[in-house]
DNA sequence: ATAGGCGCCTGCTGGC
DNA sequence: TGCCAGCAGGCGCCTA
């Protein structure tokens, strides 16, 4: 579920609620996450103090002190979210960290369960987690120079190029569509045979589609809420997304539903021209 | 290098 | 009205 937009809006939500407080307490669920929690970090995390809470891509940091970082994913149904200990937990809550002050506490809730939450002992070993990934640069940190090249040389489709985290990190399948129907470039279009001009256009869209979706704190389809529980907005401003047979708000033509790198992918057929 | 398929899960819905 | 196959905002692994 949650891109870019949404896990920005979770972190900038939980910034101010956990910043400088102590983990006083943890619960953890039998079912297993994507990746498994191990019961040898609940001692080591309680009595810590969250330092900073951060995003790279679609992650999650929660930097603590002494060194150690709690890296959390939301998968397609995550949620991270803090609650006063009071409030009854919902169902499919698996990860609990009771926070010292306030009687508040962060939970994570996933029903499908293809999020995770993992501890890394100290900054070096997070890093080299993203590099063994590969993670690529933050939509923000490309410019005209770089990013250009980037893409210049794959055979793949721009679909599964802006689906790729290691081309360019935190797009999803909803904001790559809006972002194609923004640059007016096909979906299938091969990447390499992007004129400069095209890629840098992409690249600016790409800024202009997170940046917008930010603003209405992301979109909320079905599951996605944000650090406080509530909804985002974007998806009253999709183009294309979700809007198969409706008209282009560019041009009227109806916009079409087809399935690239394995995943729904919606554009209009009249605007975004194959280029044959 | 890349495409395609599967698996991991639960919950909702569209089409019969 | 009721049922269930198919699909969903992600990602990693496997094969060809």
């Amino acid at each position: 579920m949650p891109e870019l937009p949404e896990v920005e809006t979770v972190v900038r939500d939980l910034r101010p609620h956990l910043t400088g407080c102590r983990i006083a307490s943890v619960e953890v669920g039998k079912k297993k996450l994507r990746r498994p929690w191990s019961a040898a970090w609940n001692t080591l995390i309680v009595g810590q103090t969250i330092r900073e809470v951060r995003r790279r891509g679609k992650w999650i940091v929660m930097a603590l002190e002494p060194p150690q970082s709690l890296l959390a994913h939301l998968g397609m149904t995550g949620q991270l979210t803090v609650a006063p200990a009071t409030e009854p937990r919902a169902n499919h809550t698996h990860v609990v960290l009771g926070l010292d002050g306030a009687g508040q506490e962060l939970r994570f809730r996933d029903s499908r369960r293809f999020g995770s939450m993992t501890l890394f002992p100290d900054d070096a070993s997070l890093e080299r987690f993203f590099e063994t990934a590969k993670l690529g640069p933050e939509p923000f940190d490309l410019d005209a120079k770089s990013w250009p090249p980037r893409i210049a040389t794959t055979k793949r489709n721009l679909k599964a190029v802006l689906l790729d985290q290691r081309v360019v990190s935190g797009v999803g399948n909803i904001y790559a569509d809006e972002m194609l129907w923004l640059a007016r470039l096909h979906p299938g279009r091969i990447a390499r045979t992007l004129t400069r001009t095209e890629a840098n256009r992409l690249r600016r869209v790409m800024v202009e589609v997170l940046t917008r979706a930010i603003e209405r704190r992301g979109s909320t389809i079905r599951d996605y809420v944000g650090g406080s529980g509530l909804k985002g907005g974007y998806q009253e401003e999709f183009r294309v997304y979700g809007r198969t047979g409706k008209p282009c708000p560019r041009c009227r033509a109806a916009i079409v539903e087809t399935r690239l790198a394995g995943r729904s992918s919606h554009y209009c057929p009249k605007c975004q021209p194959s280029g044959e």
